[in-house]
DNA sequence: GTCTATAGTCGGATAGAC
DNA sequence: GTCTATCCGACTATAGAC
C-alpha cells in the first residue's frame, strides 16, 4: 500500500531516513558520516548509495520527508487562516485568537514533542548555514507561515505596513525558537532537567501573554 | 606592551585567532579544517600546532577571545544593573530603561556590527550544539546576562517569581536572537539584501516597543 | 619561526561476490 | 538487496631542514 510499487526490502530505506534526520541535525551535513547514518540505522554502507544515489541524495530525502511532515501538520491552520476575513472587533478577536492558535502548536512542536525537537535541529542550522536545500524548506513551509503571521498581525494590531507587521511576526517567532536554541542555557540557568510538562505550560502561558500585549491596539 | 613577553613573530597568532572566529563559525568545529584556518590567514598550517598546539586549542583560544571582547563589551552595563536598587515607580521606570538600553545593545551587536555578527555565529553554535568550551561563555556572559535582565523584568513588571522572570527574559532575548538566526529568511521574505540602518532603526524600534509593552505592570 | 614532506587516520563511493 | 574489500582523496599532526 505505502510501498512504492518496486521490490524493497522492508525497512531499510526508513530506517535511513530516520537515522540520517538524526545525525544529519547533530552533526550537520558535512560533518554527519555515511559510516554513523548506517550504524544508527543499523544498515550497511552500501545502502545509502543504493538507495539514495549518495550522501547529498539522502540529505535531500531528508530535508522533502521533513517538509512534508510539517506541511501536513500545518497545513490545517494555514489554510483557516488563508481563508478568513478579518473585519471589525469580530475580526480583531479572531485575529489574535489565530495568533495564539499558532504560537501554542509552535512551542509545543518545537519544545515539546520529540520528533519537532529533532527536526528543528535540521531546520535551525539551515536557517542560520542555508544549504541548497534551504529553498525546499522556505518555500515549503517557512515563507506560508511568515505571511499568515503577518496577516494576522496587521488584523490583529492595526498595522498597514507589510513590512512592520513581518518584523513583528518574527518577534513572535523568536519568542518561541529562543527555547530551543537556548534550551541548554536555560536548562543550566535554571538547573532544569531539560523541559518538564509544568515548565512547558508556563513557558506558553508567558509567550501567549506576551503576543497578546504586544498586539494591543494601539488606542488601547 | 600587549605582548606575552616572547619573540613572536608579529601578526600570525592574531591572523589565526581572526581567520578562525571566521572558519569555525561557518562550518563548525568538525567540519572546519585548519587547513582552510591556514589559508584564511595566509599561514602556514603547521602554525597552528606551534602557536595553539593544535585545532582543539585554537578552538578554546577563540572562545577565550570572544567571551573577553564581550565581557568588556557589556561589562559596564551589567555593573550598572548590578549595583543599582529598584525601588518605587523611580525604580520601576528605570529598569524599564535599563532594559530598553539591553536589547538595543544587544540588536546592534548581533544584527548590526560585523564583528558581532562573526561572533555570535560561534556563540549560536555553542548553544545548540554545547561543546566543551560551552562552560566558558555561560559563565562568562551568558549567564551574568540572563540574570541581569531577570533583576531588570523583576523590578519593571512586578514578578516576584523568578523562574517565571527568566523566561520573560528569554522571551526578550529571543525577539532579538531571531534577527540574527532567521536572518535569512527575513532577507528573503522581504527580498532584502542585509539588513540597511533603515531596517535596523526599524527592529530596534519593534523591540523595544514589544519589551515595553510586555513589562507593563499587570494592574495597567 | 616558518617551511616541506610525510606518516597515519578516516572520509565517500564503487566493484563484484553472494 | 546486501555484503566485503578496496580505492582514493582529505584530514591532523609531526619531523626535520632552513
Amino acid at each position: 500500500m505505502a510501498k512504492k510499487g518496486n521490490t524493497h526490502a522492508p525497512g531499510t530505506r526508513e530506517h535511513l531516513l530516520e537515522a540520517a534526520i538524526d545525525v544529519f541535525g547533530r552533526h550537520g551535513f558535512d560533518s554527519a558520516t555515511t559510516r554513523m547514518i548506517a550504524k544508527a540505522a543499523n544498515v550497511n554502507i552500501a545502502a545509502i548509495p543504493y538507495y539514495f544515489g549518495g550522501k547529498s541524495g539522502l540529505y535531500q530525502a531528508v530535508i522533502d520527508y521533513i517538509v512534508d511532515h510539517i506541511k501536513k501538520e500545518a497545513g490545517e491552520l494555514l489554510e483557516q487562516i488563508g481563508g478568513a476575513t478579518f473585519t471589525g472587533d469580530t475580526g480583531r478577536q479572531l485575529a489574535r485568537k489565530l495568533i495564539q492558535a499558532v504560537l501554542e502548536r509552535f512551542i509545543n512542536f518545537i519544545a515539546g514533542s520529540e520528533q519537532g525537537q529533532r527536526f528543528s535541529r535540521i531546520i535551525l542550522r539551515e536557517q542560520m548555514f542555508p544549504s541548497p536545500a534551504y529553498d525546499t524548506i522556505f518555500k515549503g513551509f517557512l515563507k506560508p507561515v511568515l505571511n499568515a503571521l503577518s496577516i494576522l498581525i496587521m488584523a490583529a494590531s492595526g498595522e498597514s505596513d507589510p513590512r512592520q507587521a513581518t518584523f513583528r511576526a518574527m518577534t513572535l517567532m523568536g519568542q518561541v525558537v529562543i527555547f530551543r536554541v537556548a534550551r541548554e542555557t536555560i536548562v543550566r540557568g535554571l538547573d532544569l532537567e531539560g523541559y518538564s510538562p509544568e515548565e512547558l505550560e508556563e513557558i506558553r502561558r508567558v509567550i501567549v501573554a506576551n503576543a497578546l500585549a504586544i498586539t494591543e491596539m494601539p488606542s488601547e
